[in-house]
DNA sequence: CTGTGTGCAAACTCTTTGCATAAGT
DNA sequence: ACTTATGCAAAGAGTTTGCACACAG
């Protein structure tokens, strides 16, 4: 598989590598082997920029795109990427599991009406003051998630 | 029906009401007529100071209770208490949707390899130097999540 | 070649809905 | 009485699983 026709080879907002051989590269060394479902999830996801997307939209776009990939290949995908840390699953009260191709430090607004996540850098909220974890525990990360609504 | 057998009056944590007339009351205020299964649900939610419950698990519970109620109608009447302001739905990563019968301002533990959900006053986490919501919006709420996971 | 990944459809879990019956005011 | 709530079972979303086939190394 050449790298043909969808590859703009535009450099990510975060700097991440998104033609071909780069990805391969990255899926490499996560421990995944860089199949062509893999190969086009990953461009899909990573030459955009930051965004916040479910499985099945993720799944529309290859469609669309003309990659024929199932949804169950999808979820296993998106998966595999968050646990590889190519991704991160945001959790909001929609029942939908969003992913985050911002894999850094940073947190979110979350827009109630349209169920639409927002980035926030971490520059821009400061968290102090953390309690002390229960005994045995260790804080993995600190999420914050900032609700916005409609201003009356 | 008079508040018999299960009515222990002892006052929740909070200091909510927890007898059958006071709870009765405070549905009424919400808009929402104090039914036998809604004053039972009430009970077992807000007679054991702060939970986190889900759907199943009250159902659960009320069986036990001997309450007779059906799944359909406990979920309609949790989303029924949160939309009243009566219950908190917290959004952690699960799949399945958590309530807080503690609605005052406070934050979240959430201890990853059990599922579980801890509450953190508002006052042992400071948050600051909150962003500019984007035009037109103003913010509902901040939630802190710090994700806990065991200590290697 | 050999083992890992994929596709498909069926299964599963959590949640919601529709409609006849029951209960609250 | 009149209206709103409930129960049941069935449908619905989102997600996962099992197994035969396909592809990457």
């Amino acid at each position: 598989m050449t790298s043909a026709e969808g590859d703009t080879q535009k450099p990510a907002a975060d700097g991440f590598a998104c033609d071909t051989a780069q990805l391969g590269e990255r899926l490499r060394k996560a421990g995944l082997r860089p199949t062509r479902q893999r190969l086009s999830l990953a461009h899909l996801l990573f030459s955009k920029g930051n965004r916040h997307i479910c499985a099945e939209a993720l799944h529309e776009e290859a469609v669309l795109a003309r990659v024929p990939v199932s949804l169950a290949t999808v979820y296993n995908t998106l998966h595999q990427f968050n646990e590889a840390g190519l991704l991160r699953a945001v959790a909001v009260e929609s029942s939908k599991t969003y992913f985050d191709t911002n894999t850094s430090d940073h947190h979110h607004f979350f827009i109630e009406h349209e169920n639409r996540v927002v980035d926030v850098p971490a520059s821009h909220i400061n968290v102090t003051d953390l309690p002390e974890p229960p005994e045995g525990m260790e804080i993995a990360r600190v999420d914050v998630i900032v609700r916005l609504r409609e201003k009356s």
